[in-house]
DNA sequence: GTCTATATGCTGATAGAC
DNA sequence: GTCTATCAGCATATAGAC
């Protein structure tokens, strides 16, 4: 159960890397211990299972895309530019040294169909969230009665740029989505 | 190389109802045998390997798609009901006994960072008529022009529609995509 | 001749012992 | 930190049933 900081953080980084682009199944333990430096005793001393430390880099991942598209909310200078910030968002995630090859939250979904409790936590945490925070950023741009049902139409567009990365012909960047996003707030809003 | 047109059936049943729901990775070629009721002679003679056998479920499963979209598609009744028939489809293609959790397509490519030959044709080829065909039923109601952009805007809210499917908390049915892509198409029609 | 049943290399992965 | 017990999965081989 002790593990030194250093440790813990080479251990996520490395499991941020491999399993989050390579798929879960894909990236054996070995390769992750390998590529962190640290020895099978210390990992399992720290964590349950695979699964376990997978959980847990999808924790500290989810808390760093919160941060990420905290600061591109804080920079938009309107309420829609602060709904559509999450595009922003995306966009810098999808640029950063870890990134996932499309999402590691739904790509983890994907992989597991009956996800074990840690690992279901988390993705439900994260799904939650993101509905919660599109709603509230919809609310004054839309009014309360409508903003349920923009942040749920901004979810799947998300949601839909995300997986559009898994297409061998995709555009790159989130121009797309922001576009279809922009005519949805613009259609949902009082004339 | 030769093998029993009921054997091959079985196979490829088998496969779509274990594979494309639970995960490649997470169904084993035993099962897939077991299930078929088709013994590892018999299958390794009609295909060269696991993945070989997966391209083929998956090539069956696109034809089959095509079929049902192609038959909603017929049962609309202008321009913008055929555009949108994508959607009913998808519906009625979720609703088939073998139904994958979410969209075999898109799984297959995530769970394989660079996939295999056979599969990553067919995986290219799914994407090329997606797209292809959501122009062909643009173009009647918004113009070449606009075409392909309101194709690859309606290609990100199907795909948005499947990914939300693997979220803890997704509403059932294409409702919402549906009412985005007819939002979308209202606003690119030349008013 | 096409299938089933069974046995078995081989590889690679997890987990834990040392 | 090395080393290894154990297990699971892919692919093949053999023998025989219909």
């Amino acid at each position: 159960m002790t593990i030194r900081d250093s440790t813990l953080t080479r251990l996520l980084d490395a499991t941020d890397e491999l399993a989050f682009s390579g798929g879960i199944a894909n990236s054996p333990v070995d390769a992750i211990l390998a590529r962190a430096g640290v020895s099978p005793a210390t990992m399992y001393r720290a964590f349950d299972s695979k699964e376990a430390l997978v959980a847990a880099a999808l924790r500290r991942r989810h808390e760093r895309w919160l941060a990420v598209w905290d600061e591109e909310v804080a920079a938009g200078r309107d309420h829609v530019e602060r709904l559509l910030a999450v595009f922003a968002a995306l966009d810098r995630f999808a640029d950063q040294p870890a990134a996932a090859r499309w999402c590691a939250f739904l790509g983890t979904s994907a992989e597991y169909p009956d996800p074990p409790a840690p690992v279901a936590a988390v993705l439900r945490e994260e799904s939650e969230q993101l509905r919660r925070r599109l709603h509230d950023l919809a609310v004054p741009v839309v009014g309360a009665d409508a903003a349920v049902g923009l942040a749920e139409q901004v979810v799947l567009v998300a949601s839909g740029d995300l997986a559009m990365r898994l297409r061998p012909d995709a555009p790159v960047g989130t121009a797309v989505a922001r576009d279809v996003a922009r005519v949805l707030v613009e259609q949902a809003r009082p004339a």
